[in-house]
DNA sequence: CTGAAAGCGCTAACAG
DNA sequence: CTGTTAGCGCTTTCAG
């Protein structure tokens, strides 16, 4: 492949000329230029990123660690991500964890080797050892997503999820329900928990007897939340409503609630968390709360970019944006008084 | 952030010793080696991949040229892309294309320009000229995906399109049904002719007279389906049945059918092309023609690693595989005969 | 305004 | 077995 030398013998100027030109880094006469882009036309060139990224220190790299891309979720904050990223001439590597702490340690160190200028990192272990790790100086510019870990120092954008869950209890509390189930994420992970909290203060609020054995944290997946759910629903005294923490554990819930032969809304009503894909087509359309996804992969990475492009000694102190998740109501719920009751 | 030199210093060892201790490229005493590790350890020391790079004329970066990730078709397909690779210790760049082929033609350029080893390539584009931008010699290994081109000259995996479209055709013909709709992606994209081929191909063998005016080929998009579906769904003479060539198609036509106050499948049979998200619990349950989304990436991905392993010399053949798609019945399609003719 | 030359961090001869 | 050195392609002083 052609490099700057080829085009500078193409346009009879030295190097220097060239890069100047093409980078507007220094005075060329009209003339020269001229003939520098000439010859770029000509020999096809592109100037070789791996060179430009050592000489100058820096790479035009970011990495964004997420869950897993199958998840509508992380699947349109890649979207957006990568069209953010664009804009500023930046490419995106795309990692998925599986929110899985070692994995995603590893991914981190193999990103730092490469050299990326920043990572857009949904940190998901918990653990000491873990935090640890992630302090390490030496990694680039970093924005966590979705995940709040208190005391990383690192900017931050999520959601109030203490409210999501909130908002989701405080609704079928309304609606009458007492027997309320909750299936959340792993312990330690701060979403999960959060989430979970918000529901079991509403309960609380309500004054609601606190049953902790209607309040499960498992995975984020379907199939965890499938298995949880089936002995809670054969229980004598069931939950009246379920309340999934994300959107495969919503998945989940509800496929284990029809294969048991009972109906949502008229048995057992469910609520989640997170956008359900096709949800106009879904049935029963789930009631849900959703996060304004595209603004806060915008913003997330809009903070990376200007940490990157900051100079060392201005860059701002950690910052946390927490936006509002909002409600939006299907049919998945229905009133405790129309509810059939557990025999 | 810490050089080959750090740790040379630091273990009392050369540079080269440090080197070839790491990439075991040369014989180093066990002394040294234990030495070299240690300060590797010691000073946090990672290579500069972009160094390695320049010097081996050859990176660990491939790209992945998709539609839209957002879309669970790409979304698994990103996903495998990135495990596969992953494995290799190659990281993959994303890059949607919303199928524009300028869009597409630049992101190749770019990749081109950041000296990816590879691409992974969802060519989108058909004309002439397009083709010819792809033709350019100095292109990394591409290895085509979803869409082929005759000529191109490049690896490709797939499925046989054409006989999605019969099989799904075909269905419907055998329930009955002989007014058929069929939307598929715009003229000119192989998936999307190749698949209206085999639906019509289909009701011609069935003896069924071709209206053109019931084959409507627009963007692979939701909402140009559901504008699409509308005017035929409100002929005097609608059809019984339509076939959505993907899954955003197939969704703003059911969208549109029920928004019509149409009934799926009592009044309107539906069937598509394409997994469609939370399948269990999309009502109604949508008859689909789905691909093996994962054998393919991860072919597709096989053959990329090992073009790009492989020497200049030895590069095989362009291939071709093509993989069958197989059709997952629901309960969106009646027989004619439980139809509610139209009036 | 233009050119020569140093050097980013690494690998691979090659000499010791 | 180990160290010295050239050079990958680029940007950037610094002289001219």
């Amino acid at each position: 492949m052609a490099t700057i030398r080829d085009v500078a013998r193409h346009a009879g100027v030295s190097i220097a000329t060239v890069s100047a030109a093409l980078n507007e880094s220094g005075p060329v006469s009209a003339d020269a230029r001229r003939r520098v882009w000439e010859a770029v036309e000509a020999v096809g060139y592109a100037p070789n990123a791996h060179a430009r990224s050592l000489r100058l220190g820096k790479s035009r790299l970011i990495g964004a660690v997420v869950g897993d891309v199958t998840n509508p979720f992380w699947g349109a904050m890649v979207r957006t991500i990568e069209a953010v990223a664009e804009k500023a001439q930046y490419s995106v590597i795309i990692r998925n964890t599986d929110e899985l702490a070692e994995r995603e340690l590893d991914i981190i160190e193999q990103l730092r080797a490469q050299r990326v200028a920043g990572i857009i990192l949904n940190a998901a272990g918990s653990d000491d050892a873990y935090l640890r790790r992630l302090q390490r100086s030496d990694l680039p510019a970093v924005v966590t997503i979705d995940q709040w870990h208190p005391d990383l120092g690192r900017d931050f954008v999520g959601v109030d999820n203490r409210a999501a869950g909130r908002m989701l209890a405080e609704y079928v509390i309304r609606l009458g329900h007492r027997r309320v189930a909750v299936i959340s994420g792993r312990k330690g992970m701060w979403t999960a928990d959060e989430r979970m909290k918000g529901a079991v203060d509403a309960m609380r609020d309500a004054g609601i007897a606190v049953d902790p054995t209607l309040y499960i944290q498992t995975d984020y997946r379907s199939d965890a939340s499938y298995a949880a759910a089936t002995p809670l629903l054969t229980r004598r005294d069931r939950p009246t409503a379920i309340i999934g923490c994300n959107n495969d554990i919503t998945f989940g819930a509800l496929r284990a609630t029809l294969d048991l032969g009972f109906r949502c809304p008229e048995d057992i009503s469910i609520a989640g968390i997170d956008e359900v894909p096709w949800s106009g087509l879904v049935r029963p359309r789930v009631t849900v709360v959703v996060q304004p996804v595209e603004d806060m992969s915008r913003q997330a990475t809009t903070w990376l970019l200007e940490r990157i492009t900051a100079n060392d000694t201005d860059q701002p102190p950690p910052r946390q944006r927490v936006f509002a998740p909002s409600i939006v109501l299907g049919d998945s719920c229905a009133p405790l008084s129309a509810t059939v009751a557990p025999t």
